[in-house]
DNA sequence: AATGATAATGATTTTTATTATCATTTAGTA
DNA sequence: TACTAAATGATAATAAAAATCATTATCATT
């Protein structure tokens, strides 16, 4: 079932990088693999780790650059939370979440409230303001942290 | 009025640091009253222009501690938008709000929405997550930018 | 299959914001 | 007034991400 995930997965970036133009590379194909299996928030500097065990002549550069490539392909997005490294964000289509982060052990968990969505809209529209996308991160103590 | 305000903003800044042991100075007064009176958003080198006019052997790194330590007296707080780099906002209080972001000309409106507010509070009971603080941003088209 | 245009790569440098360092000055008290 | 430690200002360090650039690889065309 992953592997369907992961095919859809590399079948959208690739259908996007033909659109623009660009081209298919060894390179492309190893990192859009490891970042998909990677965990859901991982940082450009992880990834090169982990992808240079497959191709240990890769540049960091190119590591970078293909995850802003996937940015633009709206298959990643970038997460910053408070000092940390960007990490980078797993998007399959349109698929929104929030976040919930812990204050003690970094941890980020997913929630969704479509009723948080919805106040949003009419709260932009109150302000005559045109929504395109939205970033809530509610701050606190994790459940594993409160019990420890 | 504002004045009324200024002083009981500076007030809460000298009982801060007052209680953290630290001591009075006449940088520390004219960078808070800068703050004060500028802008809702300012940067750290937008400031210091100010409060080299009033004091210009002042220095950047001055500035930019003071600004921290505003945060820490929580006068202040750090809002990072994008790679825009960190804008320092005026905090009175306990007054909270979010933001709405235009992607064209880079404003950023205050709102405030109490049910959005209540909605999260439930939204982090409901992953057993103890909430201390959040962070909302909605990105889009301001009016001024979409009548253009 | 060879060619040529150009995108991609990898190594490195640059940029840029923020923090740290440190000698000197200053504040606040004893 | 002197002393102790905090604060300052100039500068260096840090660190993440972007830019640069010579070289290599891709891919449409022939």
């Amino acid at each position: 079932m992953d592997n369907i995930n992961k095919k859809e997965f590399k079948n959208t970036f690739i259908k996007c990088i033909e659109e623009k133009g660009l081209r298919h590379t060894k390179q492309r194909e190893v990192i859009v693999d490891a970042f998909f299996s990677a965990g859901r928030h991982i940082t450009s500097e992880e990834l090169f780790n982990i992808v240079k065990k497959k191709y240990p002549e890769i540049g960091y550069a190119t590591v970078q650059r293909n995850l802003n490539l996937l940015c633009k392909c709206c298959l990643a997005e970038e997460i910053k939370i408070g000092k940390q490294k960007t990490r980078y964000e797993q998007k399959y289509g349109n698929m929104h979440h929030d976040h919930l982060v812990c204050l003690k052990c970094g941890r980020l968990i997913e929630v969704n409230d479509d009723k948080i969505e919805k106040l949003q809209e009419k709260l932009a529209k109150k302000n005559n303001f045109t929504p395109i996308k939205h970033k809530l991160e509610i701050y606190g103590i994790c459940a594993d942290c409160k019990s420890k």
